[in-house]
DNA sequence: ACCTGAACACCGTTCAAGT
DNA sequence: ACCTGAACACCGTTCAAGT
């Protein structure tokens, strides 16, 4: 509260006008990170789009290092958060993944994406170089566009 | 430092005798964190040991909400890590993975799997049922399965 | 060798009072 | 309508003093 305060030239005390607590600070920290990944569009293939969804959320997790592990912690259910997932269902859908497998195919790519972004700027890869993490991003990805397709595979059989 | 010093029936001036600050004591907790996650073995085949340690970080996780995510925040370079990290490449060398590539792909499985386990205990799965997040946690094992094969593939054609 | 009381700095928060 | 000063509770930490 402190900081934010200070930035805005104000007292500490003159945030509860706008927001009822730090908790509640907070959330409006994690909308407004989420909103820096880019807005779904329909330009490019849907394998661009994704990867460079993937790598807006690391730039964004390394532009805010502080508090970019809060989006594991709140649910994913506010406006600009369902903004980002739409952006991926729509990737999925055109990539032929089947309707009921859309949303559970986005959980586990959302999570191993955070997952490795909120590790590294947290600091537990501290010891890796960045050569190293960037190649061990290229595979996360590599291993990602293979689960979907293994994911519409399994959709055409059934 | 309160909830530990009133645990241990002591003020929490006391605990500076054993902990330089609460940063030590965190670190302590995520050692003793590390040491509930199965000790490698031989005896079962290597896709059961991994699964049970998957199983076993996400009830460990599912025991210790408060402090879990600090496992994505301490780098990996203590002895009960370097524990828990051995398990895994030893089950991956059994499953034929290179020896150059045992070490990235050791990460990127770890990272899914701690992914997951923090976000389910630290509230970003919240709106999802038990069933869900169970079946989910499945497929991601079988999405890590699939990785590993391709890793042993890629290694077989070099 | 280990623990405590007093004390300090810091931080989130409330509330009455100011403009 | 918005901000501030005073005040409070809470928490991590230091240090001299106790056993």
């Amino acid at each position: 509260m402190g900081a934010v305060a200070e930035r805005l030239g104000v007292t500490p005390m003159a945030l509860y006008r706008h927001v009822v607590n730090k908790a509640d600070l907070l959330d409006g920290i994690v909308e407004l990170l989420l909103t820096e990944f880019p807005a779904p569009t329909l330009e490019d293939p849907w394998t661009e789009r994704l990867s460079r969804l993937a790598e807006a959320i690391r730039a964004t997790a390394q532009r805010h290092p502080g508090v970019f592990a809060l989006l594991l912690q709140r649910p994913a259910t506010t406006r600009a958060a369902r903004g980002a997932r739409d952006s991926v269902y729509l990737a999925l859908r055109e990539a032929g993944v089947n309707e009921e497998r859309v949303a559970h195919t986005e959980r586990l790519i959302s999570t191993a994406i955070l997952g490795f972004a909120v590790s590294e700027v947290a600091g537990r890869f501290k010891d890796h170089s960045r050569r190293q993490l960037d190649a061990d991003f290229e595979r996360l990805q590599g291993m990602l566009a293979q689960f979907i397709d293994s994911e519409v595979a399994e959709g055409r059989r059934a």
